[in-house]
DNA sequence: AGCACGCCGACT
DNA sequence: GTCGGCGTGCTC
């Protein structure tokens, strides 16, 4: 077994297999699959993971691995597979699979460097190429510097005096921190403090400390401690009676917080029927699904920890998905309340160190529970014993590029691995997951009412048009406007709800109507009033605001819509006593900020919270009594077959934020489409007719859950190239199919361009196409070159869920 | 992805 | 005649 099959660090079709390597003997017996390996691969080095072992290989002349860049392996027999089946099910690149599995942080990052060969110095080489080094033996490679020299350059290598490096490092280095301990026994520290001299008050209070506690401490630590110079430090060391060493220390984003430890709550006679299925299933090593159905403020979140605890209990690890959990701090603080050291927290907001950091306290099995988005579903525990997904209707568990997996179907293919439960939690089930529920593939658990019996808030929808007719043309109706006056007086808070999608503010000439657009996308750009600027949110694309409109020169030219923005403006203006705190991407892209938002919003700092999707969870706070959803259907006129859904459970959502505690809360929701079932029924918080209303649309136009659709994007720079490419795609998807399939397009994309890019797709309705994912491959194959060189772009997406 | 090998145009 | 354009194909 001196042979390791490799998977090698370059994404594309041809190389997406295994290829062969020798292990060198001083490696033998220690490269394990898992593991990642520096191989020589061409004329360069790259990383690789090592997928198994093998006596022999067909291929004659195999090189050997260069090294290895770890201890222990990365990837364990579990997630290997998993990386198999995720190839398999998104249509992704084995190299991309094990990527997504892991923190960026061990992600390879290459350097190309040029080196004096041994025994060479800079005077043996011309006088142009010898400069380059008169600082170091080593330069890094940089293409526009060197660009003259390289015919010297190439004739220095032949004759080999310069070599080309490829180097492979980590992206992110273990954290080191110099820590100090005692060199000797206790009683010779004891001797060595008799002998110090009066003024050595510094050392002294050294030795006193390590004569108490002589483990290794931090320096820096030590020195604020102690209150003594690095010179004190300095001198026991070179007297050998300390020691310096730097060790691995995890960067903790929650260390500056304190948790004061929760004992589990009682629980409710219907929560204590729920939980009983869970349970059992846990005890039995049975993989079940469940799909606990209870309304905001039905106890969702004790279900979980309790199920936890008994997960933890039989020696085994749970992950728990929530969707952005920066956004959630609440949950965080509920999961370190009950389970302490025991949880690793992992979500976007962490930087690549620390997201390493956390990954690596699973994998040396220092903690038990993980609470994360999307990714930390590949967590590398070894005993799972519970897979939990909250908000499982959440669309940010569907990753949107490479591999483009839905974190759900993960989590049940690990819970099949593992024999253990999976518990799917929502106020709104996706359609889904509820219609498998209905058919016995998942168990329902059913959690109806509120703790306490606390009864939903009472909704009231308001019609915009009629306020319109009546002469109101704010953005708040009469009733929500007076609510909000009464709410201020009483000194309760209320949450604004303004769903951005498809509403940001834009720029927009009152004469001839011309909409600043992005030049390299068919996408509006949107304004931002902090920095008076438009910027497009596809392609980063930025400018000032005209003065005067570029179509007719006219000066009535500015921006225009609702956004949180204005919302504020408009507040300050008509309610200037109230005390707001925005929260969107504007005011919550700093670190943290999110999170201090809420506290002061929590702390009674403000009276109302206006916010976007963000504050549509998790939000639970006892003095908030109204919550107002300015504008609720601007979603529904996207291109998105769940747009329905999406508008009825955010409503759903958002009305749940109010009431939740002493307080008796109220709703209104202004829509300009009050008649529109999604609305109507999230008003009667009717979950049931919602459910069946949406299954009939979506039998009759054949959308999940009764069809599977799968969705071809070409692009190109040549609207042309786009068109002729994406239409040879689609005839040839045709041809593979059956019958009942049905092949939609080639269209434009919803966003016709991106970046420069011409977009069309190709949409694929079907029950069932065994032939579908072989006719896809081939069509990635046979495309590969010009995929390649990057001029043309396909991105095949089975189970979309953006159709954009 | 890189990089080398290989076959046709405008240049000292 | 040669330098160099980037199409094609390989990497254990």
């Amino acid at each position: 077994m001196n042979i390791a099959s490799v998977i090698v660090d370059v994404p594309a079709r041809q190389t997406d297999r295994t290829f062969d390597y020798l292990i060198p003997d001083r490696l033998l017996g220690y490269i394990q699959p898992g593991m990642r390996v520096k191989v020589p691969f061409g004329p360069r080095n790259v990383q690789g993971f090592v997928t198994g072992l093998k006596g022999e290989s067909e291929f004659a002349k195999l090189k050997e691995i260069a090294e290895t860049l770890d201890l222990t392996p990365v990837l364990n027999e579990e997630l290997l597979k998993l990386g198999d089946w995720l190839t398999e099910k998104t249509l992704c690149y084995k190299i991309s699979a094990f990527q997504a599995m892991l923190p960026a942080a061990l992600k390879a990052k290459y350097e190309k460097k040029l080196a004096l060969a041994q025994g060479v110095f800079p005077k043996d080489l011309s006088d142009s190429v010898g400069r380059l080094f008169k600082d170091s033996r080593e330069i890094k490679w940089d293409e526009s510097s060197l660009k003259n020299l390289l015919p010297s350059l190439q004739k220095e290598a032949a004759e080999g005096r310069i070599e080309v490096i490829h180097e492979v490092r980590d992206k992110v280095r273990k954290k080191k921190l110099k820590h100090v301990y005692p060199a000797v026994e206790k009683d010779e520290l004891e001797k060595q403090k008799a002998l110090l001299g009066q003024r050595a008050k510094g050392q002294e209070k050294l030795l006193c400390f390590f004569i108490d506690d002589p483990k290794p401490i931090e320096l820096r630590e030590l020195i604020g401690k102690l209150d003594i110079s690095a010179a004190s430090i300095k001198g026991l060391v070179k007297k050998g009676i300390l020691q310096e060493e730097a060790i691995e220390v995890y960067r903790d984003p929650y260390e500056t917080r304190e948790f004061v430890k929760k004992k589990p709550l009682n629980l409710t006679p219907s929560q204590e029927k729920v939980i009983g299925p869970i349970l059992s299933s846990i005890g039995e090593d049975r993989h079940e699904v469940f799909l606990l159905y209870g309304v905001t403020g039905s106890g969702k979140t004790e279900i979980y920890l309790q199920s936890i605890q008994q997960v933890l209990d039989k020696g085994e690890e749970a992950i728990v998905l929530v969707p952005e959990i920066a956004l959630t701090p609440q949950m965080v603080t509920r999961f370190k309340e009950r389970f302490g050291d025991l949880v690793a927290v992992m979500h976007s907001g962490l930087s690549a160190g620390e997201k390493y950091d956390e990954w690596r306290k699973i994998q040396r099995q220092e903690v038990k529970v993980v609470v994360g988005a999307r990714s930390a579903i590949f967590a590398p525990f070894e005993n799972l014993g519970i897979i939990i997904i909250d908000e499982e209707h959440e669309t940010s568990y569907k990753q949107e590029e490479n591999p483009r997996y839905h974190a759900r179907d993960a989590a049940i293919q690990r819970a099949a691995f593992h024999r253990c439960p999976v518990v799917l939690g929502s106020a709104t089930p996706s359609l889904e997951s509820f219609a498998r529920a209905q058919k016995g593939v998942y168990t329902l658990l059913n959690l109806p009412k509120r703790l306490n019996n606390k009864p939903l808030p009472p909704v009231e929808i308001v019609d915009m048009r009629e306020e319109l007719r009546d002469g109101n043309r704010s953005m708040f109706s009469r009733k929500l406007f007076e609510k909000l006056e009464d709410r201020l007086e009483k000194r309760e808070q209320t949450v604004l709800f303004l769903n951005k999608r498809g509403h940001s503010s834009f720029v927009m000439c009152r004469d001839c109507g011309y909409v600043a657009n992005c030049p390299h996308c068919d996408i509006t750009l949107t304004y931002h009033r902090f920095n008076d600027r438009m910027k497009c949110h596809y392609c980063g694309f930025d400018e000032g605001v005209p003065s005067v409109c570029p179509e007719c020169g006219s000066e009535h030219i500015r921006y225009f819509g609702t956004g949180t923005q204005k919302v504020e403006e408009e507040l300050a203006k008509l309610l200037p006593h109230a005390r707001v705190i925005r929260m969107d991407v504007d005011t919550t892209g700093r670190k943290g900020s999110h999170e201090k938002l809420l506290n002061s919003f929590q702390e009674g700092n403000a009276d109302i919270l206006l916010g976007t999707q963000m504050i549509a969870k998790g939000l639970d706070f006892p003095n908030i009594t109204l919550v107002g959803v300015l504008s609720a259907d601007t979603m529904l006129n996207l291109p998105d077959f769940r747009s329905s859904e999406k508008t009825f459970q955010l409503l759903t959502q958002v009305s749940g934020r109010a009431g939740r505690h002493d307080l008796p809360g109220e709703v209104v929701i202004q829509t300009y489409t009050p008649e529109h079932y999604s609305v109507e029924l999230a008003g009667t918080q009717d979950f049931d007719q919602f459910y069946n209303q949406e299954m009939m649309v979506r039998k009759i136009h054949k959308y999940p859950p009764f069809y599977y659709i799968s969705l071809v994007t070409v692009s190109h720079a040549e609207l042309m190239k786009a068109v002729s490419v994406a239409e040879k795609i689609t005839r040839h998807i045709s041809l593979k199919l059956s019958e009942e399939a049905v092949v939609l397009g080639p269209v434009a994309s919803p966003i016709p361009r991106i970046n420069d890019r011409y977009r069309y797709q190709c949409l694929i309705k079907y029950k069932r196409e065994p032939g579908l994912e072989k006719a896809l491959k081939s069509i990635l194959e046979h495309y590969q070159q010009e995929t390649a060189s990057g001029q043309l772009q396909i991105s095949v997406d089975l189970n979309p869920y953006l159709l954009m």
